[in-house]
DNA sequence: TCTTTGCACTTGCAAATCGCAAGCAAATAT
DNA sequence: ATATTTGCTTGCGATTTGCAAGTGCAAAGA
């Protein structure tokens, strides 16, 4: 079982020793967005992480209850992961990051997407969070 | 000058890019939430960074155009790190790291400030956008 | 003037983490 | 029976981190 340091009493800090590297949130994004669920679509993504640090990430998401791993519905051999209530929570967390990076960022955003999310940040926010809760009873 | 690289042209995945890591939204979360300025006031943060971190993280963030570093008004051997647009820009960002791990994680936040953020999350970041481009003019 | 103090880093080094390639085992597909 | 898919694990060199100590400069004190 993976135990993160806590490194203060900080919500910020409590939240970055969790969220806080250059991959977890990706595995998140994919999630939401994407409706990615298996080990292999998680591989497939643009910025192309290493098999070692998807596995240690998922495993930590499973430990901090971000996330359920179960043997999918047509595969014996295959799991399918999906967010729980504390993972669906951190969609308003992506949103932003969407926000500023579209912003101050040369990034290519689906155009849909990003209109949606300047026009009416909460309703999206509570659309994705929906989308997801329904995957995650798929 | 600090280049940083880009993993793909996803604006989660550039968001991470430059803030995806265990220190550079402490730095953010002192300058916005705690009004410091200072190479010596980050240091003091319970969560104790390293020196060496602390100086390669301001590098970095003033080679992206979050911060200016000045020397300081009473003291020539001094230096005064200060917000511009796009560092104000992250508040969001923060406040979702704020919301999150007070709802999931052991943590201590200031109450008045918790609840101002569950209320009026929109006034609240609003506030304290303006407060940190009040800071970068003094 | 000479010394001391405070501030902002820099340096050195062991330890931890990362990126990449390859290997492995169980479940399917042919 | 053999090959392929899927989800990892292993090894290892390279990079990054954490910790302690040192450096350079300006201002303050004696």
């Amino acid at each position: 079982m993976k135990v993160l340091k806590q490194r203060s009493t900080c919500p910020v800090s409590t939240s970055l020793d969790v969220l806080g590297d250059k991959w977890t949130l990706l595995i998140l994004r994919d999630m939401v967005f994407a409706g990615k669920s298996t080990y292999g679509q998680f591989l497939q993504s643009a910025e192309k992480m290493a098999t070692n640090i998807l596995a240690d990430r998922l495993a930590v998401l499973e430990a901090q209850g971000l996330l359920t791993k179960a043997v999918a519905a047509d595969k014996k051999s295959k799991f399918t992961y999906r967010l729980t209530e504390k993972g669906v929570d951190v969609v308003p967390i992506i949103v932003e990051l969407i926000l500023w990076g579209a912003k101050h960022c040369p990034t290519i955003v689906a155009p849909g997407l990003l209109a949606e999310l300047k026009t009416g940040k909460d309703a999206a926010v509570v659309k994705y969070q929906l989308l997801a809760r329904e995957q995650a009873l798929a």
